[in-house]
DNA sequence: TGACGGTGGTTTAACCTTCAACTAGCAGCG
DNA sequence: CGCTGCTAGTTGAAGGTTAAACCACCGTCA
Protein backbone atom coordinates (compact mmCIF):
# COMPACT_ATOMS: atom_id res chain seq x y z
CA UNK A 1 0.00 0.00 0.00
CA UNK A 2 2.33 2.56 1.45
CA UNK A 3 5.42 2.10 -0.55
CA UNK A 4 6.10 -1.47 0.51
CA UNK A 5 7.68 -1.84 3.78
CA UNK A 6 6.27 -4.13 5.55
CA UNK A 7 4.18 -2.70 8.47
CA UNK A 8 5.67 -2.76 12.00
CA UNK A 9 3.72 -3.93 14.94
CA UNK A 10 2.26 -1.58 17.01
CA UNK A 11 1.23 -3.24 20.57
CA UNK A 12 -1.49 -2.90 22.56
CA UNK A 13 -0.43 -0.60 25.78
CA UNK A 14 -1.17 -1.55 29.47
CA UNK A 15 -4.47 0.05 29.84
CA UNK A 16 -5.45 -0.85 25.71
CA UNK A 17 -4.34 -4.65 26.80
CA UNK A 18 -6.67 -4.94 30.09
CA UNK A 19 -9.95 -3.31 28.21
CA UNK A 20 -9.61 -5.29 25.49
CA UNK A 21 -9.60 -8.43 28.00
CA UNK A 22 -11.61 -7.33 30.16
CA UNK A 23 -14.12 -7.00 27.14
CA UNK A 24 -13.47 -10.26 25.84
CA UNK A 25 -14.27 -11.97 28.82
CA UNK A 26 -17.51 -9.69 29.85
CA UNK A 27 -18.71 -10.20 26.65
CA UNK A 28 -18.27 -14.08 26.93
CA UNK A 29 -19.70 -14.38 30.38
CA UNK A 30 -22.79 -11.81 29.11
CA UNK A 31 -23.99 -13.41 26.52
CA UNK A 32 -23.83 -16.51 27.53
CA UNK A 33 -26.01 -15.95 30.57
CA UNK A 34 -28.59 -13.83 28.89
CA UNK A 35 -28.75 -16.63 26.18
CA UNK A 36 -28.77 -18.95 28.65
CA UNK A 37 -31.86 -17.31 30.78
CA UNK A 38 -33.75 -16.96 27.78
CA UNK A 39 -33.41 -20.50 27.09
CA UNK A 40 -34.77 -21.70 30.41
CA UNK A 41 -37.38 -19.37 30.61
CA UNK A 42 -38.70 -19.35 26.87
CA UNK A 43 -36.80 -22.20 24.86
CA UNK A 44 -35.75 -19.59 23.01
CA UNK A 45 -32.18 -18.43 22.08
CA UNK A 46 -30.47 -15.10 21.68
CA UNK A 47 -30.48 -15.26 18.15
CA UNK A 48 -34.06 -16.01 17.63
CA UNK A 49 -34.82 -13.48 20.42
CA UNK A 50 -32.97 -10.55 18.56
CA UNK A 51 -35.42 -11.58 14.99
CA UNK A 52 -38.65 -11.50 16.92
CA UNK A 53 -37.72 -7.87 18.17
CA UNK A 54 -36.80 -6.95 15.01
CA UNK A 55 -40.17 -8.51 13.13
CA UNK A 56 -41.85 -6.93 15.90
CA UNK A 57 -40.99 -3.41 15.20
CA UNK A 58 -41.07 -3.84 11.43
CA UNK A 59 -44.31 -2.53 9.49
CA UNK A 60 -47.04 -5.01 9.24
CA UNK A 61 -44.48 -7.64 11.52
CA UNK A 62 -42.91 -8.59 8.46
CA UNK A 63 -39.74 -7.95 7.02
CA UNK A 64 -38.06 -9.08 4.09
CA UNK A 65 -34.84 -12.19 5.30
CA UNK A 66 -31.91 -10.22 3.82
CA UNK A 67 -33.46 -6.99 5.40
CA UNK A 68 -33.56 -9.29 8.86
CA UNK A 69 -30.01 -10.85 8.01
CA UNK A 70 -28.39 -6.90 7.95
CA UNK A 71 -30.19 -5.36 11.03
CA UNK A 72 -29.00 -8.25 12.92
CA UNK A 73 -25.85 -8.53 11.44
CA UNK A 74 -26.02 -12.48 10.67
CA UNK A 75 -25.53 -14.27 7.57
CA UNK A 76 -28.42 -14.84 5.21
CA UNK A 77 -28.15 -18.41 5.57
CA UNK A 78 -28.09 -18.34 9.71
CA UNK A 79 -31.01 -16.59 9.22
CA UNK A 80 -32.47 -18.96 7.15
CA UNK A 81 -32.21 -21.40 9.81
CA UNK A 82 -33.10 -19.34 12.51
CA UNK A 83 -36.53 -18.49 10.79
CA UNK A 84 -36.81 -22.47 10.30
CA UNK A 85 -36.50 -23.11 13.78
CA UNK A 86 -38.93 -20.14 14.92
CA UNK A 87 -41.24 -21.20 11.91
CA UNK A 88 -41.40 -25.11 13.62
CA UNK A 89 -42.06 -23.19 16.82
CA UNK A 90 -45.25 -21.38 15.51
CA UNK A 91 -43.57 -17.90 16.06
CA UNK A 92 -42.91 -16.78 12.27
CA UNK A 93 -44.37 -17.24 9.17
CA UNK A 94 -42.97 -17.05 5.74
CA UNK A 95 -44.76 -15.51 3.23
CA UNK A 96 -43.72 -14.83 -0.74
CA UNK A 97 -42.60 -11.59 -1.52
CA UNK A 98 -45.31 -10.11 -4.03
CA UNK A 99 -42.75 -7.51 -5.43
CA UNK A 100 -39.81 -9.84 -5.76
CA UNK A 101 -40.39 -13.42 -6.96
CA UNK A 102 -37.07 -14.55 -5.53
CA UNK A 103 -37.88 -13.00 -2.02
CA UNK A 104 -39.17 -13.98 1.37
CA UNK A 105 -40.61 -12.37 4.18
CA UNK A 106 -41.09 -13.80 7.70
CA UNK A 107 -44.13 -12.61 9.48
CA UNK A 108 -44.45 -12.29 13.47
CA UNK A 109 -47.32 -14.96 14.30
CA UNK A 110 -49.96 -13.78 17.37
CA UNK A 111 -48.03 -16.72 19.17
CA UNK A 112 -44.87 -15.04 18.44
CA UNK A 113 -45.64 -11.51 19.55
CA UNK A 114 -47.02 -13.19 22.68
CA UNK A 115 -44.02 -14.72 23.22
CA UNK A 116 -42.02 -12.13 22.73
CA UNK A 117 -43.61 -9.77 25.09
CA UNK A 118 -42.98 -12.09 27.77
CA UNK A 119 -39.28 -13.25 27.12
CA UNK A 120 -38.39 -9.79 26.44
CA UNK A 121 -39.16 -9.13 30.39
CA UNK A 122 -36.87 -11.54 30.85
CA UNK A 123 -34.30 -10.30 28.53
CA UNK A 124 -34.13 -6.31 29.41
CA UNK A 125 -34.29 -7.62 33.17
CA UNK A 126 -31.12 -9.54 32.74
CA UNK A 127 -29.41 -6.63 30.34
CA UNK A 128 -30.40 -4.33 33.28
CA UNK A 129 -28.63 -6.98 36.13
CA UNK A 130 -26.02 -8.00 34.72
CA UNK A 131 -24.74 -4.67 32.63
CA UNK A 132 -27.00 -1.51 32.51
CA UNK A 133 -27.72 -1.19 36.68
CA UNK A 134 -24.39 -2.00 37.31
CA UNK A 135 -22.28 0.99 35.43
CA UNK A 136 -22.13 4.42 34.50
CA UNK A 137 -24.51 6.01 32.27
CA UNK A 138 -21.63 7.81 30.57
CA UNK A 139 -19.74 4.85 30.61
CA UNK A 140 -22.68 2.76 28.65
CA UNK A 141 -22.77 5.81 26.09
CA UNK A 142 -19.42 5.39 25.61
CA UNK A 143 -19.82 1.68 24.79
CA UNK A 144 -22.14 2.78 22.63
CA UNK A 145 -20.09 5.34 20.61
CA UNK A 146 -17.17 2.68 20.70
CA UNK A 147 -19.57 -0.03 18.83
CA UNK A 148 -21.00 2.34 16.66
CA UNK A 149 -17.42 3.35 15.16
CA UNK A 150 -16.73 -0.24 14.88
CA UNK A 151 -19.85 -0.81 12.82
CA UNK A 152 -19.32 2.37 10.96
CA UNK A 153 -15.55 0.77 10.34
CA UNK A 154 -17.06 -2.62 9.08
CA UNK A 155 -19.78 -1.91 7.16
CA UNK A 156 -18.25 0.72 5.14
CA UNK A 157 -17.50 -1.07 2.21
CA UNK A 158 -19.75 -3.99 2.02
CA UNK A 159 -21.98 -3.73 -0.93
CA UNK A 160 -25.62 -2.45 -0.43
CA UNK A 161 -24.37 -1.04 3.34
CA UNK A 162 -22.45 1.65 2.97
CA UNK A 163 -25.31 4.29 3.46
CA UNK A 164 -27.23 3.02 5.61
CA UNK B 1 -37.67 -13.08 47.37
CA UNK B 2 -38.86 -9.35 48.50
CA UNK B 3 -42.48 -10.28 49.24
CA UNK B 4 -43.33 -11.75 46.98
CA UNK B 5 -44.60 -8.96 44.40
CA UNK B 6 -43.89 -9.29 41.51
CA UNK B 7 -41.17 -7.32 39.62
CA UNK B 8 -42.34 -4.87 37.04
CA UNK B 9 -40.47 -4.62 34.13
CA UNK B 10 -38.81 -1.21 33.92
CA UNK B 11 -37.70 -1.27 30.10
CA UNK B 12 -34.49 0.52 28.97
CA UNK B 13 -34.58 4.08 28.04
CA UNK B 14 -33.31 5.64 24.27
CA UNK B 15 -29.90 6.01 25.25
CA UNK B 16 -29.31 2.54 26.33
CA UNK B 17 -31.58 0.76 23.87
CA UNK B 18 -29.34 2.19 21.59
CA UNK B 19 -25.88 1.77 23.31
CA UNK B 20 -26.89 -1.76 24.14
CA UNK B 21 -28.03 -2.63 20.61
CA UNK B 22 -24.49 -0.87 19.21
CA UNK B 23 -22.80 -3.46 21.75
CA UNK B 24 -25.01 -6.16 19.89
CA UNK B 25 -23.94 -5.68 16.11
CA UNK B 26 -20.79 -3.78 16.57
CA UNK B 27 -19.60 -7.23 18.73
CA UNK B 28 -20.80 -9.84 16.33
CA UNK B 29 -19.12 -7.86 13.22
CA UNK B 30 -16.05 -7.28 15.52
CA UNK B 31 -15.71 -10.84 16.90
CA UNK B 32 -16.47 -12.19 13.35
CA UNK B 33 -13.69 -10.59 11.12
CA UNK B 34 -11.26 -11.07 14.12
CA UNK B 35 -11.88 -14.44 13.54
CA UNK B 36 -11.46 -14.94 10.00
CA UNK B 37 -8.79 -13.03 9.95
CA UNK B 38 -6.51 -15.40 12.09
CA UNK B 39 -8.45 -17.94 10.33
CA UNK B 40 -7.36 -17.07 6.92
CA UNK B 41 -3.64 -16.33 7.71
CA UNK B 42 -3.17 -18.69 9.99
CA UNK B 43 -5.70 -21.02 10.29
CA UNK B 44 -6.27 -20.63 13.67
CA UNK B 45 -9.51 -19.85 15.62
CA UNK B 46 -9.83 -16.96 17.92
CA UNK B 47 -10.50 -19.33 20.79
CA UNK B 48 -7.89 -21.27 19.48
CA UNK B 49 -5.84 -18.19 19.61
CA UNK B 50 -6.63 -17.35 22.72
CA UNK B 51 -5.63 -19.97 24.56
CA UNK B 52 -2.26 -20.37 22.65
CA UNK B 53 -2.13 -16.44 24.26
CA UNK B 54 -2.89 -17.92 27.88
CA UNK B 55 0.07 -20.54 27.73
CA UNK B 56 2.25 -18.38 26.14
CA UNK B 57 2.42 -16.49 29.28
CA UNK B 58 1.82 -19.46 31.91
CA UNK B 59 5.22 -20.62 33.75
CA UNK B 60 7.17 -22.50 31.41
CA UNK B 61 4.30 -22.21 28.70
CA UNK B 62 2.01 -24.71 30.24
CA UNK B 63 -1.12 -24.73 32.10
CA UNK B 64 -4.03 -27.25 33.98
CA UNK B 65 -7.22 -27.29 31.74
CA UNK B 66 -9.43 -25.92 34.20
CA UNK B 67 -7.21 -22.73 34.71
CA UNK B 68 -6.97 -22.01 31.32
CA UNK B 69 -11.14 -22.63 31.14
CA UNK B 70 -11.21 -19.94 33.64
CA UNK B 71 -9.15 -17.83 32.32
CA UNK B 72 -10.91 -17.63 29.23
CA UNK B 73 -14.10 -18.27 30.47
CA UNK B 74 -15.29 -20.82 28.48
CA UNK B 75 -16.22 -24.26 29.57
CA UNK B 76 -14.18 -27.26 30.28
CA UNK B 77 -15.55 -29.36 27.73
CA UNK B 78 -14.66 -26.36 25.07
CA UNK B 79 -11.41 -26.18 26.42
CA UNK B 80 -10.97 -30.21 25.93
CA UNK B 81 -12.03 -29.35 22.78
CA UNK B 82 -10.33 -26.86 22.08
CA UNK B 83 -7.02 -27.88 23.33
CA UNK B 84 -7.49 -31.33 21.36
CA UNK B 85 -7.54 -29.36 18.23
CA UNK B 86 -4.18 -27.61 18.82
CA UNK B 87 -2.53 -30.96 20.00
CA UNK B 88 -3.61 -32.07 16.20
CA UNK B 89 -2.19 -28.98 14.80
CA UNK B 90 1.22 -29.65 16.50
CA UNK B 91 0.59 -26.73 18.59
CA UNK B 92 0.43 -28.10 21.98
CA UNK B 93 0.96 -31.48 24.11
CA UNK B 94 -1.01 -32.66 27.13
CA UNK B 95 1.05 -33.79 30.16
CA UNK B 96 -0.08 -35.77 32.80
CA UNK B 97 -0.37 -33.56 35.84
CA UNK B 98 2.21 -34.32 38.36
CA UNK B 99 0.88 -32.91 41.60
CA UNK B 100 -2.34 -33.98 41.09
CA UNK B 101 -3.67 -37.69 39.42
CA UNK B 102 -7.06 -36.16 37.68
CA UNK B 103 -4.70 -33.08 36.24
CA UNK B 104 -4.03 -32.65 32.94
CA UNK B 105 -1.25 -29.83 31.85
CA UNK B 106 -1.43 -28.12 28.26
CA UNK B 107 2.37 -27.46 27.34
CA UNK B 108 3.04 -25.09 24.19
CA UNK B 109 5.02 -26.65 21.70
CA UNK B 110 7.86 -24.51 19.80
CA UNK B 111 5.76 -24.82 16.89
CA UNK B 112 3.33 -23.31 18.98
CA UNK B 113 5.22 -20.66 19.95
CA UNK B 114 6.57 -19.76 16.74
CA UNK B 115 3.23 -20.10 15.27
CA UNK B 116 1.61 -17.66 17.97
CA UNK B 117 4.41 -15.14 17.02
CA UNK B 118 3.26 -14.53 13.73
CA UNK B 119 -0.57 -14.39 14.74
CA UNK B 120 -0.23 -12.27 17.03
CA UNK B 121 0.70 -9.40 14.98
CA UNK B 122 -2.70 -10.03 12.39
CA UNK B 123 -4.70 -10.18 15.84
CA UNK B 124 -3.11 -7.11 17.13
CA UNK B 125 -3.20 -5.13 13.86
CA UNK B 126 -6.81 -6.07 13.33
CA UNK B 127 -7.86 -4.94 17.01
CA UNK B 128 -6.34 -1.87 16.51
CA UNK B 129 -7.32 -1.00 13.08
CA UNK B 130 -10.96 -1.98 13.68
CA UNK B 131 -11.68 -0.82 17.02
CA UNK B 132 -8.66 0.65 18.96
CA UNK B 133 -7.36 3.47 16.60
CA UNK B 134 -10.91 4.34 15.72
CA UNK B 135 -11.80 5.41 19.39
CA UNK B 136 -11.09 7.43 22.20
CA UNK B 137 -8.44 6.09 24.75
CA UNK B 138 -10.71 7.30 27.26
CA UNK B 139 -13.79 5.75 26.00
CA UNK B 140 -11.89 2.36 25.27
CA UNK B 141 -11.03 2.62 28.90
CA UNK B 142 -14.77 3.06 30.09
CA UNK B 143 -15.68 -0.53 28.00
CA UNK B 144 -12.71 -1.88 30.31
CA UNK B 145 -14.64 -0.42 33.35
CA UNK B 146 -18.02 -1.78 32.13
CA UNK B 147 -16.77 -5.35 31.23
CA UNK B 148 -14.61 -5.76 34.45
CA UNK B 149 -17.79 -4.51 36.44
CA UNK B 150 -20.08 -6.96 34.30
CA UNK B 151 -17.38 -9.67 34.98
CA UNK B 152 -17.35 -9.24 38.71
CA UNK B 153 -21.07 -9.48 38.31
CA UNK B 154 -21.25 -12.70 36.94
CA UNK B 155 -18.07 -14.38 37.86
CA UNK B 156 -19.04 -13.82 42.25
CA UNK B 157 -21.10 -16.56 43.63
CA UNK B 158 -19.34 -19.12 41.06
CA UNK B 159 -18.27 -21.55 43.37
CA UNK B 160 -14.19 -21.63 43.12
CA UNK B 161 -14.09 -17.95 41.84
CA UNK B 162 -15.35 -15.71 44.49
CA UNK B 163 -11.95 -14.74 45.60
CA UNK B 164 -10.37 -14.39 42.09
C1' DT C 1 -8.77 -50.10 54.83
C1' DG C 2 -13.06 -48.73 52.60
C1' DA C 3 -16.88 -45.73 51.63
C1' DC C 4 -18.29 -41.17 50.19
C1' DG C 5 -18.83 -36.74 48.09
C1' DG C 6 -16.44 -33.54 45.28
C1' DT C 7 -13.30 -32.08 41.60
C1' DG C 8 -10.67 -32.57 36.95
C1' DG C 9 -11.23 -33.82 32.68
C1' DT C 10 -13.11 -36.39 28.70
C1' DT C 11 -16.72 -38.15 25.82
C1' DT C 12 -20.87 -38.35 23.03
C1' DA C 13 -24.71 -36.55 20.90
C1' DA C 14 -27.53 -32.74 19.93
C1' DC C 15 -27.54 -28.27 18.46
C1' DC C 16 -26.07 -24.07 16.08
C1' DT C 17 -23.14 -21.67 12.73
C1' DT C 18 -20.42 -21.49 8.67
C1' DC C 19 -19.25 -22.57 4.12
C1' DA C 20 -19.87 -23.71 -0.54
C1' DA C 21 -22.87 -25.15 -3.87
C1' DC C 22 -27.20 -24.56 -5.73
C1' DT C 23 -32.05 -22.88 -7.55
C1' DA C 24 -34.64 -19.29 -9.13
C1' DG C 25 -35.93 -14.77 -10.41
C1' DC C 26 -34.42 -10.06 -11.74
C1' DA C 27 -32.17 -6.74 -15.09
C1' DG C 28 -29.72 -5.38 -19.03
C1' DC C 29 -28.41 -6.12 -23.64
C1' DG C 30 -27.84 -8.30 -28.17
C1' DC D 1 -36.40 -13.84 -27.33
C1' DG D 2 -32.14 -15.82 -25.28
C1' DC D 3 -27.82 -14.80 -23.05
C1' DT D 4 -25.17 -13.10 -19.22
C1' DG D 5 -24.44 -11.67 -14.71
C1' DC D 6 -26.25 -10.42 -10.34
C1' DT D 7 -29.22 -10.77 -6.15
C1' DA D 8 -32.45 -13.53 -2.83
C1' DG D 9 -32.73 -17.27 -0.49
C1' DT D 10 -32.15 -22.25 0.61
C1' DT D 11 -29.70 -26.52 1.27
C1' DG D 12 -26.62 -30.00 3.23
C1' DA D 13 -22.43 -31.10 5.09
C1' DA D 14 -18.62 -29.93 7.98
C1' DG D 15 -16.95 -27.65 11.99
C1' DG D 16 -17.44 -25.77 16.68
C1' DT D 17 -20.13 -25.40 21.06
C1' DT D 18 -23.12 -27.03 24.63
C1' DA D 19 -25.11 -30.39 27.76
C1' DA D 20 -25.20 -34.44 30.22
C1' DA D 21 -23.28 -38.60 31.38
C1' DC D 22 -19.24 -40.62 32.72
C1' DC D 23 -14.55 -42.22 34.70
C1' DA D 24 -10.79 -41.51 37.63
C1' DC D 25 -8.61 -39.55 41.35
C1' DC D 26 -8.54 -36.61 45.49
C1' DG D 27 -9.69 -35.77 50.48
C1' DT D 28 -12.07 -36.88 54.42
C1' DC D 29 -13.95 -39.51 57.80
C1' DA D 30 -14.84 -43.89 59.99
Amino acid sequence: MSGGTTQETVWLDHDQQRSWRAFLVGTTLLMDRLDRELREAHQLSLPEYEILVRLSEAAGHRSRMAVLADSVSHSRSRVTHTVARLEAAGYVARDACRSDGRGVEAVLTEQGLRTLEVAARTHVAGVRRLLVDLVDDADLRAVGRVFDAVTDGLIEGRPGLDIR
